[in-house]
DNA sequence: GCAGTTTATTTATACGTATAAATTTCTGGA
DNA sequence: TCCAGAAATTTATACGTATAAATAAACTGC
């Protein structure tokens, strides 16, 4: 283990001041430096291998150049896609990137905020399901910028915290009034307690109610948000009397899993039930038949996600929240049919 | 925004020195402290909000307590779950986690090593496709520790690197024997270039040739690996002329995309064919037929690589390099049958 | 050939923490 | 009462970088 070559090494072996080879590291072009010992600094650079401190660095300019990912699960197939979003963005611009896996708990999401507060990030995009703007704030209060993943426009307060969403409440309701569309009376949800499983509720309920839909037909089933819980749930949905001709679970996690137990029971996807799933997760293509479900472009999500917590960063700190509304797609794919009725 | 509380502010406030707050927020226990100044610091400490700066921490202690991923990527759903193995254990010792995403290529590697190298952690946990011991020897020159994942046991040299790995000869020879003990014959495979792929290919010969399995159904077919992959490989080998009646996919991925072609085709799985995922991807279980594949317990990999990488930072970065194997196991789920022979 | 610039380089200091070494204050025992 | 030693606290310095300010050297033009 060789020691590490710092800028005073270079000083000393160039016969220059250590602010000297600052500058020259860094090309400061305010500073005139002749074309000779630049040229002699970097030699030696390049001889002794030198690399940056990047510790003494963050201390010096205030910054961290990292910025952090909080996020319930990363093995909940909607998130590996957004993470890549967001670090196709930040890498190329030299930002380093932390995960936090929260588990969705509350108490893990506020150890992260604490973790934070140390100045270990210049911002971070979040996803929140206990707290809120003002449990934020301290992060705010400490030139940490923080952007939101949510599934509704916000209302904006005076913390320059910023939201992306996709409006869940429409995408549920536009799902809902594709089964409609397609002859569907029955439909049941498969929803969860956390994050925008209740968004989609309402949307759901919506579209049934603005059909005149009757109540009785209006129901929802909720258990964990997982494939565990679709199988669950929709085990309990077969076994009633009235089986639905369509579910519509919370997403697609839960979705695969109610597609096991309506296999188990006997019952043909899409020909007795169809199924629309909700994130459109890489394996929504693969199971079979293959899922139709609401697309949320998660690579996107990330993408624009990071561009917005740079810009807020570099540029404006402190000025006005904005809300900024992605787009939704619905992917028919084979869980679906038309229903001839009667 | 406020102002950021220093232990210089701390001191000023309490009419001590700035040693004697850094004394108390670090509980050192060789200096001798009053119960009252310990007690008037901390009170100032928490009225004005004191969170230690992590740079300047790092700066004096030549620690980031951050350790770094080098993964292909995280989209491959073999990935996740190691991420938060790993996760686990360095959450808990109190270090921070960096994913970087190499995409199997070269230069992405190359850039890791390169940024890596400024210091922004302490060791790293990889996944090399390319680069080897040699390429990563100047990471452990400047102090930075480095386990790989690997496929099979490396030779140790004179670095202190470290390798975890599942044996994927045996694994796959394994699988290929479990089909060949079912009454398969002719069993073709769909591979890819990179990682751990070849290995398999090994096994996956091995296996068959010991079985005295003629030469002419012994095949081959390399594809990307991924879905799409599998889907290509598989129509390919579904258009000549004798079908086998298995197939071995490289991973789960390929596995899957197989899956789609073969549907296409009209051919039944298990019935007509049947196939042997590897990696036991969390989608394996939720395609129809569920897959049957090789489980490499991902999480648990992560859990004891991270534990061997920490260990390895604090108690001896220079000894003699290890190799710790991992079990593996066949998950049988539906995709694969018994044959009845003739 | 010298005042006034411009150009090149160095000196000094700060970022916030940790810690060894020096100093001051407090004990208790003769 | 005094002193040795222990206890409590402060001073000084280092980590490696960035950068403002000071200085030195090299040019201007008259």
């Amino acid at each position: 283990m060789r020691k590490r070559i710092t800028q005073a090494d270079i000083a000393r072996e160039a016969n220059v001041s250590q602010a000297m080879v600052s500058y020259v590291v860094n090309d400061v072009h305010h500073v005139n430096i002749t074309i000779e010992t630049r040229q002699k600094v970097k030699k030696i650079m390049n001889e002794l291998g030198y690399v940056p401190n990047i510790s003494a660095q963050r201390l010096k300019s205030k910054k961290t150049n990292t910025i952090a990912g909080i996020i319930p699960d990363i093995t909940n197939p909607f998130y590996p896609e957004f993470e890549r979003g967001i670090q196709e963005i930040v890498d190329s611009k030299g930002y380093d990137f932390i995960v936090y896996n929260t588990d969705a708990s509350k108490s893990k999401e506020k150890k992260c905020i604490g973790s934070l507060l140390q100045g270990r990030v210049d911002g971070l995009i979040g996803v929140f399901f206990h707290l809120n703007a003002k449990e934020l704030k301290v992060l705010v209060q400490n030139n940490i910028s923080v952007l939101r993943l949510e599934g509704r426009p916000k209302k904006l307060g005076d913390l320059p915290i910023d939201n992306i969403f996709v409006d869940n409440i429409s995408a549920s309701k536009f799902a809902v009034d594709y089964l409609l569309k397609n002859g569907h009376q029955k439909i049941s949800m498969i929803s969860s307690e956390y994050g925008p499983s209740c968004l989609r509720e309402i949307g759901y309920e919506m579209a049934l109610t603005e059909a005149g839909i009757e109540r009785k037909n209006i129901n929802i089933i909720r258990d964990k948000f997982d494939e565990n819980g679709g199988y669950q749930a929709a085990k309990k949905i077969l076994s009633t009397q009235e089986k639905p001709t369509a579910i519509l679970p919370a997403n697609d996690l839960i979705a695969m899993g109610a597609m096991v137990a309506i296999r188990e029971e006997g019952i043909a996807i899409p020909n007795d039930i169809s199924v629309v799933g909700f994130d459109d997760v890489p394996s929504a293509k693969l199971v079979s038949p293959a899922l139709t479900t609401v697309s949320q472009f998660q690579r996107n999500m990330g993408r624009k996600a990071a561009e917005l917590l740079l810009q807020r960063i570099n540029k404006n700190p402190q000025e006005r929240a904005i809300n900024i509304e992605m787009p939704f797609e619905l992917v028919v794919r084979d869980s679906t049919i038309k229903r001839s009725n009667i």
